[in-house]
DNA sequence: TTATCCAAGATTTTT
DNA sequence: TCTTGGATAA
C-alpha cells in the first residue's frame, strides 16, 4: 500500500468527519480513498451509530475483503460485528433473498451467468421462427443487459419503438417471464429487482433504511444508473451518504457505469458536500505531472490536479521496437537487469496491456528468462466447464425449476437421453407450463415419450429428489461428495479430456470447488441452506482468492482494466500504439476519453517509474502490420520524456541494455 | 450421438 | 494466427 501519512491531511479529516450532509469525495489516484472510507466508518461507530446501522458496498470481491481487514484493524471485533461490507451484488443477493417472496419468487433462487442468459435466449428465440432476425444471440443478450444497467424494464424497452431495437425488446420480456418461471435472476437482477420491489413497495424500503442508516460507496465513478437508483433508495431523502469516486479513472462506461452519475448527485442532493483529494501519497512527481497533463486532454465533470511531496523522481521513458517479439524480450531483459542493480523483487514489476491477447507472447517470453510472473484476470474459475457442471448439478438441486441446469447436467456425464428426447420433453413442459424437471414426473409424458427414455429421465430425477433430501436433513457435503462420486463425474472427465493433467485440472477444480465451499460453511456459526450456498459461490471467484493467498514474489501480467485500484514500483505499458490503446473500435466509436483515461490508469499504478513501449511493426492477426505510436505519447510533456529506440540509441548502448543473449542472462542469474 | 472440420471473428468484463 | 461454435458426416 502507499505510505499514508501518520495522521490524515484536513481533506481527509474533513471527509471522515462530516456526517450531517451527503458528502462526495472526489478522490484522486492514490490519494487514500480506502483509508478515508475505513477511518470514517470507525469515526461513525465512535460517534455512537453501531456497526450494524452501517453498510459499505465496494464493486469487488476483493476490494470488500480489504476493506473488512483494514476496518477490522482500526476497530476491535466487538464494536465491528455487524457491520455489512459487500459488493452491490451481494447487498442485492441479500436483499431479494429476504424478500423474495413480495417479488413472487420462491426461497431456492437460481443465479444465471452469461452463458447461462445467451443459451436461454437461443432458446427463445428458435422458438419463435417467424421472426427473421440476423443479429446474433450475444447482441440481444448484451443489449436486455443495457437496459438493466440503464433502469429500463421490459415494458419500458417494447415502448421505446426503435424498429433496431424491437427484437431485443420482445426478448427481454420473454426473457423475463421465463426467468421467473424458473426462479433465477441473473447478476443485473440483483441491482434491478431490489430497486423495482423498493419502488412498489414502500414500506419494505423502511425496513431496510432503518436497518441501513448509513451508506458508503467505493468506485462510484463506476455506478450504473441502476445502482445509483438503489442508493439513492438506500440513503433516502436525507442522504445519510458518502460516495468515493474518480471520474478519470472511470474505465467501466462500455458495460454501463455512468460517471455522470457524480453530477447527478449534486441535483439530487443539493446539501451535497464535495471533498476532493488531491494530495497524492503514491507516485513521484515526474509521473503525476505527466498523468495531470494526459489527463487535461478530456473535458472534466469537476476540476482536480494532482500533487505529491515525493521528489520528481526519475524520467518516463518510452522504448521503441521493431517487432513485438523485441518488445518482449527487451522487457524481460531490462526487468532481470534492472531487478539486478537495484535488489528489487520480482512483484515490484507490473505489465500492463489494453487486451488479453497480448499477454500471451509475454508469458512466452517470460519463461523463456526463467522470470516467475503472475498472470490475472483472463478466464475466471467459474468459466470452466466442469466448476459449471457441479454448480448446474448443486442448483438443480435446490431448485428444480432451473431448466437451464437441468439442460446443461441432463447428459453430462452421458446417459443416453438426446436432443430428441429432450426436444419432446421441453414440448411437453411448455404445454404444462411446468419445469422440464417436474415434467418428468408426470403421467401424461408416457404418451410423448417411448418408455425407455421415461423410464432414464425418472431414474435419474428420482435419485436427484433423494440426494436432495438427503442434504436437506443430514451432512451436507459428505452427501454432496457421495452423489459426485456416483455420478462417475471424475471417471467422464478422465475420458473426456485430451490429456492425463487436463483430467487431473479439472478433477482438482471440482474438489477446489466442494472445499471452497465446505469451508464458506463452516464459517458461519449456523450452517446456511444449501441454496444460499449455490447462490453466494456464483457471486464469488475462487482464483481471486489464491492470488490474494498467493503472495509469491513474481512479476504482475494484466489488463489496464484489471489494474485498477493497484500499485506497483516500476510498470510497463506495453502496445502504446494506435489501434491498440487507444483500441481501433474506441477510435472508430470515437470514444477516446475512456481510453485516455485508461492510459491514465495505467500511469498512475507506477510509484517509482513508467516505462512505455511500442512497436513500429507488429504481427496482427497473424500478418505484419505498420504501426503508429499512440496519440497519447504525445499528450504527455515531451520534456520529462526519454526516447530510446532505433532512433535515438547507439547500437553499443543497445548490444548492451537490450539484447543480451539468453545465455548471458542464465550467467548473471546463476551468479547471483 | 458424437467427432471432426471449417469459417468467422478477434476490447475491456468488477458481478 | 488462434479460438470458438455451428454444421455436417459417420
Amino acid at each position: 500500500m502507499a505510505e499514508c501519512p501518520p495522521s490524515l491531511n484536513p481533506q481527509q479529516q474533513a471527509a471522515v468527519k462530516n456526517m450531517d450532509n451527503p458528502l462526495l469525495v472526489l478522490a484522486g489516484a492514490g490519494s487514500g480513498k480506502t483509508r478515508v472510507i475505513t477511518e470514517k466508518i470507525a469515526y461513525l461507530i465512535g460517534q455512537g451509530l453501531p456497526a450494524w446501522h452501517i453498510a459499505a458496498v465496494t464493486f469487488t470481491n476483493k476490494a470488500a475483503r480489504e476493506m473488512k481487514v483494514r476496518a477490522g484493524a482500526l476497530l476491535d471485533d466487538k464494536k465491528i460485528r455487524g457491520l455489512r461490507v459487500s459488493t452491490f451484488h451481494a447487498l442485492g443477493l441479500d436483499i431479494l433473498r429476504r424478500e423474495h417472496a413480495a417479488l413472487g419468487f420462491k426461497s431456492a433462487i437460481s443465479i444465471f451467468d452469461e452463458q447461462d442468459r445467451t443459451a436461454l435466449l437461443r432458446e427463445l428465440i428458435k422458438q419463435n421462427p417467424d421472426a427473421v432476425d440476423s443479429d446474433p444471440v450475444e447482441a440481444h443478450s448484451w443489449q436486455i443487459s443495457r437496459w438493466k444497467n440503464a433502469f429500463v424494464t421490459a415494458q419500458q424497452a417494447c415502448r421505446l419503438d426503435d424498429p433496431e431495437l424491437a427484437e431485443a425488446a420482445r426478448l427481454y420480456g420473454d426473457y423475463t417471464r421465463q426467468m421467473k418461471a424458473y426462479n433465477a435472476v441473473d447478476f443485473d437482477d440483483l441491482i434491478l429487482l431490489p430497486v423495482l420491489l423498493f419502488q412498489e413497495q414502500p414500506e419494505l424500503l423502511e425496513k431496510w433504511c432503518n436497518r441501513i442508516r448509513y451508506l458508503l460507496v467505493d468506485e462510484y465513478q463506476d455506478t450504473n444508473l441502476t445502482q445509483y437508483q438503489l442508493i439513492k433508495l438506500l440513503a433516502g431523502s436525507i442522504g445519510r451518504l458518502t460516495v468515493v469516486g474518480d471520474d478519470d479513472q472511470s474505465i467501466y462506461a462500455w458495460r454501463g457505469a455512468h460517471p455522470e452519475n457524480l453530477v447527478q448527485l449534486q441535483k439530487d442532493y443539493p446539501r451535497l458536500q464535495v471533498i476532493k483529494l488531491e494530495q497524492n501519497y503514491r507516485s513521484s512527481g515526474r509521473i503525476l505531472k505527466a498523468a495531470n497533463q494526459l489527463i487535461a486532454n478530456n473535458p472534466h465533470l469537476f476540476e482536480k490536479r494532482l500533487w505529491s511531496n515525493h521528489g520528481p523522481g526519475e524520467p518516463l521513458r518510452v522504448l521503441s521496437h521493431g517487432d513485438e517479439i523485441t518488445e518482449a524480450r527487451q522487457i524481460a531483459s531490462e526487468i532481470v537487469h534492472h531487478r539486478f542493480k537495484t535488489g528489487s523483487r520480482y512483484r515490484d514489476y507490473a505489465i500492463l496491456y489494453r487486451g488479453n491477447h497480448q499477454s500471451r507472447l509475454f508469458e512466452r517470453t517470460l519463461r523463456e528468462y526463467d522470470i516467475p510472473y503472475n498472470l490475472s484476470g483472463g478466464t475466471s474459475f467459474f468459466a470452466y466447464a466442469e466448476v459449471k457442471d457441479i454448480l448446474a448439478y448443486l442448483r438443480l438441486l435446490t431448485n428444480p425449476d432451473d431448466d437451464s441446469a437441468f439442460l446443461r447436467i441432463i447428459n453430462t456425464p452421458r446417459r443416453e437421453i438426446g436432443t430428441g428426447t429432450l426436444e419432446k420433453l421441453g414440448q411437453y413442459a411448455n404445454r404444462r407450463h411446468i419445469g422440464l424437471f417436474p415434467a418428468c414426473f408426470e403421467l401424461g409424458l408416457e404418451q410423448q415419450l417411448p418408455e425407455r427414455a421415461v423410464q432414464r429421465l425418472r431414474r435419474f430425477c428420482e435419485w436427484l429428489v433423494d440426494t436432495a433430501d438427503r442434504a436437506e436433513r443430514g451432512d451436507t457435503f459428505a452427501v454432496i461428495r457421495e452423489f459426485i462420486d456416483r455420478l462417475g463425474y471424475e471417471q467422464w472427465l478422465k475420458e473426456s479430456s485430451k490429456t492425463e493433467r487436463a483430467a487431473q485440472r479439472k478433477i482438482a477444480n471440482v474438489h477446489e470447488l466442494i472445499g471452497w465451499m465446505q469451508r464458506l460453511t463452516d464459517q458461519e456459526e449456523k450452517h446456511p441452506p444449501l441454496s444460499d450456498l449455490v447462490a453466494k459461490v456464483m457471486l464469488f471467484d475462487i482464483l481471486e482468492r489464491n492470488q490474494e493467498e498467493n503472495v509469491s514474489d513474481r512479476v504482475n501480467l494484466m489488463t489496464l482494466h484489471a489494474a485498477k485500484g493497484l500499485e506497483f514500483p516500476y510498470v510497463f505499458l506495453i502496445g502504446m500504439e494506435e489501434n491498440l490503446l487507444p483500441h481501433q473500435t474506441s477510435i472508430e466509436e470515437n470514444n477516446i476519453e475512456e481510453e485516455r483515461r485508461l492510459a491514465y490508469v495505467g500511469i498512475t499504478r507506477a510509484q517509482k517509474q513508467v516505462t512505455f513501449s511500442y512497436c513500429t511493426r507488429r504481427k496482427r492477426y497473424g500478418e505484419m502490420t505498420d504501426c503508429t505510436p499512440s496519440r497519447f505519447l504525445d499528450e504527455l510533456p515531451a520534456e520529462e520524456l526519454e526516447w530510446s529506440g532505433k532512433q535515438s540509441i547507439d547500437p553499443e548502448e543497445k548490444k548492451e541494455r537490450g539484447m543480451a543473449s539468453l545465455a548471458q542472462l542464465r550467467d548473471l542469474l546463476t551468479e547471483q
